[in-house]
DNA sequence: CTTAATTCGATATTTAATTATCGACTTTAT
DNA sequence: ATAAAGTCGATAATTAAATATCGAATTAAG
């Protein structure tokens, strides 16, 4: 059964996450969605109905639900609980870091392997190794990896997307600021910073425009 | 004169401009809304309405705009001429990776400084100065700096963010997993790659439940 | 010169997302 | 007990975003 969602929504989830973290190590039991709303600045609806789309129970009136179910249920509903196995390509600086960064374990990914091309040697980064770019195929149809994350320079990522493709992944997660084009079926994600900083930017303008 | 624009369209910009170079770079003059839209697969009437808020000058039927025009076009709407200086409290992995990255010159964002508490000496990466966190607020004050980026560990973000924010900045950039609290009038930004990954993973869902 | 193919921009229309309203139900305090 | 405050969930209303429609304009092809 698919449990239909908004993207929009979706995206609140790992939010409220952070904010229910939170509640818990302040030793809440129960919260309601003004409290999770109040936190983070936005309306008590918008929560409420976010978050009956993946509550497996009911909340409880003038107590809300509780913290650590609540918890269990968006992660269940984001996956977190079944790991899904990705690989990077591309071992510069951003590589390294999100190589080396604890938090994806959380959401349920786990970086096994990463790619480059500069390498001969086989070595290791937080115990994830790191192969030559021209075993990827290979190693990467063998353990049938699904996700593939790009974090080579822009020239070089429509190749290593098609490589990735060849070998089977499913989903690309591209760090890299240009347009991948892939067949229909894929799922291309991008992590495009400069948009970000059109927000941040555009809202500085405003604001210095106000005064 | 504040243009209204809606976040949505906001974020697009920055991907149009990617599309754009593209065209450029193919030696392409004039481009029409449909020849972006095919490029990202997107409404074309979506792109066209985007185009329409941001242009200066009109379109040319059966042609579409001047590539170079609307590159300069999207680029001074949002401020790629105009460098806003930031810094960075946090030079860890992904601190670094920020840091030495090039691309956000061309965005209108130009990191000055880097701030970590596990340093003494004063050190440089690609030529930006590191400092010892202790002497932030005093240049930071000095420099009137506007956007301040953070890269902490998520216990020591919402202390970093008051410091900048005591130190006079405008706007936070927090890629740290947390919340941060912040007066109205503050600009923040979370970064959070969970929210991305929360998408990838629920399309990958869906897609393993068709089948 | 005429026609066909594109494209724009303006104005609907449709769809999606957010916000509001309200009755019913618990708990807590008086 | 009773009243008051807080909450939920369902439904309705509003707002915002995306998509569709259409006439006018321009180019390129025949
Ligand atoms: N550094 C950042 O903070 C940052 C932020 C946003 C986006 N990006 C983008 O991420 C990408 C990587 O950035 P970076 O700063 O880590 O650059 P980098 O130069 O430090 O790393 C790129 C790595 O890719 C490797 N490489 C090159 N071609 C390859 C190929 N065909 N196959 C496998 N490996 C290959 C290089 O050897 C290098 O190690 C770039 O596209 C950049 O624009 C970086
Ligand atoms: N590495 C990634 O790819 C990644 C991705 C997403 C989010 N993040 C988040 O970004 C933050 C940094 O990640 P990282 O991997 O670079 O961690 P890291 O441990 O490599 O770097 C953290 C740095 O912050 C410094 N620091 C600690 N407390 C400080 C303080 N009070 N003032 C100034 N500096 C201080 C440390 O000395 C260290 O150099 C974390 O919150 C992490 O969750 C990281």
């Amino acid at each position: 059964m698919i449990k239909e969602i908004s993207e929009q929504s979706l995206r609140r989830l790992p939010q409220y996450l952070i904010i229910l973290q939170k509640f818990l190590t302040e030793g809440r039991l129960y919260c309601s969605a003004s409290h999770i709303a109040d936190a983070m600045q936005i309306s008590a609806i918008q929560v409420r109905k976010d978050l009956a789309k993946i509550a497996t129970d009911e909340g409880v009136p003038n107590q809300g639900r509780k913290v650590n179910q609540l918890i269990r249920d968006i992660e269940t509903f984001l996956g977190y609980n079944t790991v899904s196995e990705a690989v990077i390509v591309g071992v510069g600086m951003l590589g390294r870091a999100l190589i080396s960064y604890k938090g994806f374990h959380d959401y349920g990914v786990k970086i096994i392997m990463g790619f480059d091309a500069a390498t001969q040697d086989i070595f290791t980064i937080n115990k994830t190794p790191i192969y030559s770019v021209k075993v990827m195929p290979n190693l990467v149809k063998r353990m049938r990896v699904k996700i593939g994350i790009i974090t080579v320079p822009k020239d070089q990522a429509q190749a290593v997307c098609n490589q990735l493709l060849d070998a089977g992944v499913q989903a690309i997660w591209n760090f890299a600021p240009v347009h991948l084009d892939v067949p229909e079926h894929v799922i291309v994600h991008h992590e495009n910073m400069a948009e970000s900083l059109a927000v941040i930017s555009n809202k500085l303008k405003k604001q210095g425009e106000k005064s």
